[in-house]
DNA sequence: GTGACTTAAGAACCTTTGGAATCT
DNA sequence: CAGATTCCTTTGGTTCTTAAGTCA
């Protein structure tokens, strides 16, 4: 992964942060790279990867393949980027094609219905031979354990990634030019705010409705900006995106000296599969099309079939509305009492950017009308293009190198694209003025609102006794309406996962603060060991931003107590952690019965699992449907006595059996119809008899004595775990252990560790054994000299077998070789060549052994072959029988080795015996 | 529209101690 | 001949989870 050359300094500085928290930037690295991994594998996941992944895909452009949606939407590409995704597309389809000709079977009538397939240049028909109601029978496949983990994954890094987004945000809202030119534009009577000492929320009013009359939530894409350049551009305009415009606050109440935070819901892809990601702020299409006010006219929702209807709308709606703003804004500037000249230092700074929206409009309005005729082949949709600029973003910021594998069309795709919805809202609930839960509804009722998807938080130091965190929506013009914000997205079909705090350039997680129905977001959430240890790093830049120690007017009696009393000083990020803390253990009693199956704090007997029980059963804290509610406390998980003995615990005696159930005894197959004789006997036979933890003591096993290890029927020790072995003894793990305490005679006996499953039977797993503690040394010892001399004795048995090979090897050559020179065939030359290209190879190998003492015959003969060999092969080939003389013999004395020569130059060595 | 309940299907979990043939 | 090693074959019942349908 290397540095992306292209980011600005602002980015960089992200980076060399994240370095520093070298825990979270490998979290995002080993989450994001195992989800390549595993999209790398995964080809036949229909609903994510339509596009079948070429193996020789590097990283970069596999990302691309996985962000690259099956369609694109082209009102958000740039000229350039159009062209580049036609390319892609058509790499694409190849893959697509090919893909979907190798799962042919496996897809089902699902795949198409999504429609989300595109077929650009290829006009296609699809004939369906089924009838209406057979198509709404369709075929439901379960999620497979693969397709939760490609879920997964791909959840964990889109939450990555939406922190890193918040992160670039907040540092954005630190901006020192920001925070002044919005100091500039404020009335002077609310500059008095950053003198106040004591803050009550009270006291933001003005502040939050001056803010909400002059900055305006609109639609529109404002190109490739970074957060920083986009928000001073929302600024110059006084209109931005919704994320954009909540940002524009937190600025603003931080250059007033106030300490606040940037909070976001995390809006991430589902965790389960199967669930399309439709980012909450777009609307889900059911409630859009449940509304009985709808957006556009009846004729264009004419359109084809429902289905069609449904995407064309989903689509269109978006322009229209952006067209609608743009008339709205109009009127709205030109009624705007507010000085319209602008800072001028920070008009110099965002000239470009100014021009950049400026001429993203027309095109915007341009593409809009397009699209309606190119939506049939191009409809990305809204969550896959925000999820692509996300990831991207976020890859920045850890510096992954993506710069060629630029998803541009999501890239000029930006959160206001989704953020219509909200603006309607603002409307609806922000004009009014007014926050009542009617009016919320009377809102949602005509789906005219999308849901808060950010906003801020101001620390409060005279709110309740010790400070408190207010809830600040300046783009709803809400002040403390925390406990509002879970009805509006409810209303929108989804709810709160992940609620995250930004300061400091760290995040804090505080959706307690806003969702009282923790038991129904749980299961929606990632496991929280894995999501505390990403936001642990980021948890502490957090307090250290936002953390003071507090000097509440309690605290300020008893300070001087405090001191010497108590350690425990206060900080905000604590006390919010305790509010936090008793907001999860206070939660309402559910009123439907289900939701207590896995509630994390309440259970109903009802639900209770075979293997669990009440115990103590109470006390009752409440009634549901007239069940009796125990906390979640006294549910206890019960065992058979083998489970138990498992966790190295056993039943304490006279305990009876907590739970009994009866087990069902299959009759057996071999049998037959004796089987059916049994049936009640063998039912009678054996109850499956649980127990507690409450009535179980520690394992206590037969103790090793004299050296003999205590064994079970089997002869053997169960090792489930070092707890089950009996005391004094040891399990070693090498393999043919057993060989060696045999041969020392110790007593030792084969440790079981497991069961293996074959052929519908089991069988034990053994490994290594089990001695008494006394002889480990010893047979650790006995066991390295056995491990040498047989490591020893096997190096002594290859070479032995290689020096057979070679034997094998050159005798052939020499058979070969002889029966050429005797039968003289054509062939001879073309092996004399071949054989001479060996020579080389052949000769240089050393034959080893020869230095052995025991030499046998065989070596001997192996010897003379060599050195035959040697001699035939380096001489040409001719029909001539070698004459060895007595006169060009030589003996060499030191070696033993007579050399025989004939005159044709070839010589022999034959060693004496 | 909501929730209780049923049904159905697939995933996940639990079960828990051979024997014949061949090689060394 | 004894002991070690390899090969054979590839369960099936129960519970949990999830989604859809029905009904009050």
């Amino acid at each position: 992964m290397k540095r992306d050359p292209n980011t600005t300094p602002k980015v960089e500085t992200n980076f060399n942060h994240l370095v520093i928290m070298g825990s979270l930037s490998e979290i995002s690295r080993d989450a994001v790279g195992k989800l390549l991994r595993r999209a790398n594998k995964v080809g036949t996941y229909k609903k994510k990867t339509v596009v079948d992944f070429e193996p020789e895909l590097n990283e970069a452009q596999l990302l691309e393949s996985i962000l690259l949606p099956k369609t694109s939407e082209v009102e958000h590409c740039s000229r350039n980027s159009i062209a580049n995704d036609s390319a892609e597309e058509k790499c694409g389809h190849v893959s697509l094609d090919q893909g979907y000709m190798d799962n042919k079977e496996e897809l089902d009538d699902s795949d198409w219905e999504d429609g989300t397939v595109a077929m650009d240049d290829h006009p296609m028909t699809i004939e369906l031979n089924v009838t209406p109601v057979s198509s709404v029978q369709k075929q439901i496949r379960r999620a497979s354990a693969e397709d939760k983990e490609l879920a997964e994954l791909v959840h964990k890094v889109h939450l990555l990634c939406l922190l890193a987004r918040g992160r670039l945000i907040d540092s954005a809202c630190d901006d020192p030019v920001i925070q002044a030119s919005l100091l500039s534009l404020l009335p002077a009577h609310l500059l008095q705010l950053s003198n106040v000492t004591k803050l009550t929320s009270k006291a933001l009013h003005p502040l939050i409705s001056w803010f909400h009359d002059n900055f305006h939530v609109r639609n529109r894409t404002n190109g490739e900006k970074l957060p920083h350049f986009a928000l001073a551009s929302a600024l110059e305009l006084r209109e931005g995106s919704l994320e954009e415009i909540a940002a524009l606050s937190v600025a603003l109440l931080r250059a007033l000296n106030l300490t606040a935070r940037f909070v976001s819901i995390l809006d991430v892809s589902s965790l389960k599969p199967g669930q399309s990601f439709r980012p909450i702020a777009s609307g889900s299409s059911k409630g859009i099309f449940n509304t009985s006010t709808p957006m556009v006219s009846k004729q264009k929702l004419d359109f084809k079939s429902p289905k069609k209807s449904l995407s064309s709308y989903e689509r269109e709606k978006p322009c229209e509305s952006s067209l609608g703003q743009s008339r709205k804004r109009k009127k709205r500037r030109s009624t705007s009492n507010m000085d319209q000249s602008t800072d001028p230092s920070v008009a110099e700074d965002l000239n470009c950017s100014v021009t950049n929206s400026q001429t993203s409009e027309p095109q915007d309005s341009n593409q809009g009308g397009s699209h309606i005729t190119d939506e049939s082949h191009k409809s990305k949709r809204k969550g896959d293009l925000e999820f692509e600029m996300q990831l991207e973003m976020a890859l920045s910021v850890t510096a992954i190198d993506c710069s060629k594998s630029k998803v541009e069309s999501g890239a000029n795709a930006d959160s206001s694209n989704f953020s219509c919805p909200s603006k309607r809202m603002k409307r609806v609930i922000g004009e009014e003025s007014s926050t009542s839960p009617q009016l919320i509804s009377t809102a949602l009722g005509s789906m005219k609102v999308g849901s808060p998807l950010y906003w801020a938080e101001l620390y409060c130091s005279e709110e309740n006794l010790t400070g408190k965190w207010v809830h600040i929506d300046a783009v709803n013009s809400i002040i403390d309406g925390e406990d509002k914000v879970e009805a509006m997205v409810a209303a929108c079909k989804t709810s709160l996962r992940y609620v995250v705090a930004f300061a400091g350039q760290g995040a804090k997680d505080v959706t307690r603060r806003y969702c009282t129905k923790w038991y129904k977001i749980a299961s929606q959430r990632v496991n929280s060991t894995w999501w505390d240890s990403v936001l642990a790093p980021l948890r502490n830049l957090e307090s250290g931003a936002t953390g003071g120690v507090i000097h509440s007017r309690t605290n300020q009696i008893t300070a001087t107590e405090a001191n010497t009393n108590d350690s425990f000083v206060p900080t905000r990020s604590s006390l919010e952690d305790i509010e936090l803390e008793t907001r999860a253990l206070t939660e309402p009693l559910p009123t439907n019965q289900q939701a207590y199956k896995n509630h994390s704090l309440y259970a109903l007997e009802k639900w209770l699992t075979k293997y669990q029980v009440l115990h103590p059963k109470g006390p009752i804290l409440g009634f549901c449907s007239g069940h009796p509610v125990y906390p979640r406390t006294c549910v206890q998980t019960v065992m058979t006595k083998n489970r138990w003995l498992r966790e190295g615990l056993q039943v304490k005696p006279n305990e009876h059996p907590v739970k009994e159930f009866k087990r069902s005894v299959k009759p057996q197959k071999v049998q037959g119809f004796e089987a059916e004789d049994d049936d009640c006997t063998t039912d009678s036979k054996e109850n499956i008899k649980l127990y507690g933890k409450w009535q179980l003591e520690p394992l206590n096993l037969p103790c090793a004595v004299n050296g003999i290890v205590p064994k079970n029927d089997h002869g053997q020790v169960d090792v489930w775990s070092e707890k089950c072995l009996p005391p004094g003894t040891v399990h070693l793990r090498f393999p043919r252990a057993h060989v060696v305490a045999k041969r020392l005679e110790i007593d030792y006996a084969p440790a079981m560790v497991g069961f293996e499953f074959k052929s519908g039977r089991s069988f034990p797993v053994y490994d290594g054994i089990v001695v008494c503690a006394e002889f480990k040394d010893v047979l650790l010892e006995a066991y390295a000299e056995e491990d040498e001399r047989q490591k020893a004795e096997e190096k002594k048995m290859n070479e032995a077998q290689a020096l057979r090979r070679w034997y094998q090897l050159l005798s052939s050559i020499l058979t070969r070789q002889r029966l050429n020179n005797r039968y003289n065939n054509s062939l001879a030359s073309e092996l004399s060549i071949d054989v001479q290209c060996m020579n080389d190879n052949v000769s240089n190998a050393k034959v080893c052994g020869s230095n052995d003492k025991n030499k046998t015959h065989k070596h001997n003969q192996m010897d003379k072959c060599d050195t035959n060999l040697e001699a035939s092969l380096s001489i040409p080939v001719k029909d001539h029988e070698h004459a060895f003389l007595k006169e060009y013999e030589s003996f060499d004395e030191e070696t033993s080795l007579l050399t025989k020569r004939c005159q044709c130059g070839f010589s022999v060595q034959v060693e004496e015996l």
